[in-house]
DNA sequence: AATAGTAGCGAGAACGTTATCGAAACTAGA
DNA sequence: TCTAGTTTCGATAACGTTCTCGCTACTATT
């Protein structure tokens, strides 16, 4: 950047008005002449004007910039949460900086810790499986920096949040293994201190309870295939052994799946498979995976939006939104 | 953000010193002395400061942000290779702006065009499959940015680019799918105009001229799974039909699978079918499905590499990289 | 003891923009 | 013709840094 570039100062001499003239005729005007302003416009135009971020951040204490804090983007999930964010932001002319914390609690306080207050004007966060501490974001909050948490959200902090209906699509997933003639049903849970997987356990416990079922195990464990691989092998090695299996999300089901091809146990006669999320690969694998489906996109548009709102709002009242999910019966849950 | 936050000026007024002498303290010190600069730090982390990236961008005319100008995020490649260059941006301190343009020139465009030259100290682009016309990027390397593009490359402009070995790639493909017995190959294609489709696709005839073998077929269309789908069944509905297929990435390879599996016909044993890519998916869909592995995390990092020395160093070089490929065999390429 | 050199610091301009205040020029009312 | 009001604009001070000078006080050299 060793050119420069053309500022207000250099239209200002060029048509031999001020700058504060210049100024007000790029905004949406007033106290300025159509004609100036068309002048303004044009020139500014001819001499390939663009707005200094840096000094109109600098007065205006607001640069047009919101920050993501998420664990990852390399799932399905992540990646279209971030997708409906930036859609929004780009409606709305904000643009979005990115920081993956690489569901390191570590990463997390230190890049929320250095994100300068002054280089966003507020803050989209997902937490990482192992954070417990949530000082790094309430000192945020005590600087009034706008902040809103989705998907996974803490439990403590009091700031706007948006997530999908956990407790209901578990519920809803329980009630359809039930309703297809599973009765021996386990659960493969999440991390251990996630509301979500707290959510989704407590939909699966309630709708047992209420059919006069009992659990046929619980296990917590990370998000990935291997997880869910690892876990639905020691379900299968004590007795007496479930017939279906509720999964936190696709990918544990579908590691799960993955182990029982291979041993060869026949997914859905057998034991019935129910995941979360509606991946692209749960219609892709064989048998393809009954699933609650989340509206990602939808949580990353809203989340923007409410995050948007507040910014330009400051009294703008906190909101807990859930969203809904969907059931989406594939092949894993159905006999013959 | 009402809240005022604390400046340099707090600081010295606090000490009784000059804002310039807290200035130097903070930074790589020189003209400063020991105690005062230690004293001026401990006070700084009393007193909450950060530091205004506004005001340090205005003076200094670089922020440490870079833009990545991307068509989507939701697969497995682009999301990998975005996680490369995070990595690698936060390691060097940089922070990463995302902008998705959903493979529309229009929207490319538009993005690359309002980037103000001030909001980021470099770009790094790779073209939606419909960028046939390149002034945008043009017009912001007239004005010094730097800019350096991966994966899918433009022809025409001068200018660092860092890409996987799409034509060595396609013809190791195609050796492997004869020397494993099949000699009827097709090829699914990219989109026109896209350099790595090109490469793939010049990969495949040569090695196929190299055998003496003639193509069966070559098709292009776009990245999709349905558009593999689309593409096989036309394939197959003309004689004489193929016994193998090369497709220019996973996806679409497992559009291809999915429709042979439909249509009762054996894919490894009647046809095989390889990949590009090595998306996670193509080791869980059955048959599991051969591929070429990308680099796509090392590309993420070394074209940040490589964006960052042209950020620091004008006068660094154009370089034009070319990672290595792998090939992985998998269940879709053998016979019995 | 006189001079030169250096370490440490302060004053003030600059970066590009917006905001405040007031000055001119014009219009309208009497 | 004078006054009051309005429209359009210019000067100038901010915003929070960095940078260039220059000044002081101390150390080293002769």
């Amino acid at each position: 950047m060793t050119k420069r570039l053309t500022t207000i100062k250099d239209i200002a001499r060029e048509l031999g008005i001020s700058v504060a003239t210049v100024s007000r005729a790029m905004r949406d005007t007033y106290d300025v002449s159509a004609e100036t302003r068309r002048l303004v416009l044009d020139t500014a135009g001819k001499m390939n004007y663009r707005p200094n971020f840096n000094a109109t951040g600098l007065v205006k204490s607001g640069t047009h910039k919101i920050a993501v804090v998420i664990p990852a983007i390399t799932n399905y999930y992540f990646s279209t949460v971030i997708t409906g964010i930036q859609e929004y932001a780009l409606e709305k002319n904000y643009q979005v900086m990115l920081y993956l914390t690489n569901d390191s609690a570590y990463w997390e306080t230190k890049v929320v810790r250095e994100l300068s207050l002054s280089s966003v004007d507020g803050l989209l966060a997902c937490i990482t499986c192992e954070t417990v501490d949530f000082s790094h974001f309430e000192e945020l909050l005590e600087a009034d920096m706008p902040l809103v948490f989705f998907d996974r959200v803490p439990h403590s902090i009091k700031t706007s949040m948006v997530v999908q209906d956990d407790y209901t699509g578990a519920c809803v997933a329980t009630e359809h293994l039930i309703s297809q003639g599973y009765s021996k049903i386990a659960h493969l849970a999440g991390p251990y201190g996630l509301n979500l997987t707290q959510q989704r356990r407590q939909g699966y416990i309630d709708t047992l309870k209420k059919h006069n079922l009992e659990s046929y195990g619980i296990i917590h464990s990370g998000f990935s295939d291997e997880n869910g691989r690892e876990d639905v092998s020691t379900l299968f090695q004590s007795d007496p052994k479930p017939d279906a299996i509720f999964s936190v999300n696709d990918r544990k089901a579908i590691g799960a799946i993955l182990w029982l091809r291979e041993h060869h146990i026949a997914v859905g006669n057998e034991v019935g498979i129910i995941g979360f999320t509606n991946d692209p690969t749960s219609k892709i694998i064989s048998p393809s995976l009954s699933t609650i489906a989340e509206p990602a996109y939808e949580i990353g548009r809203t989340s923007c939006e409410i995050l948007i709102k507040h910014i330009q709002k400051q009294t703008y009242p906190t909101q807990e939104i859930s969203l809904p999910t969907e059931l989406i019966v594939r092949e894993s849950t159905r006999r013959e």
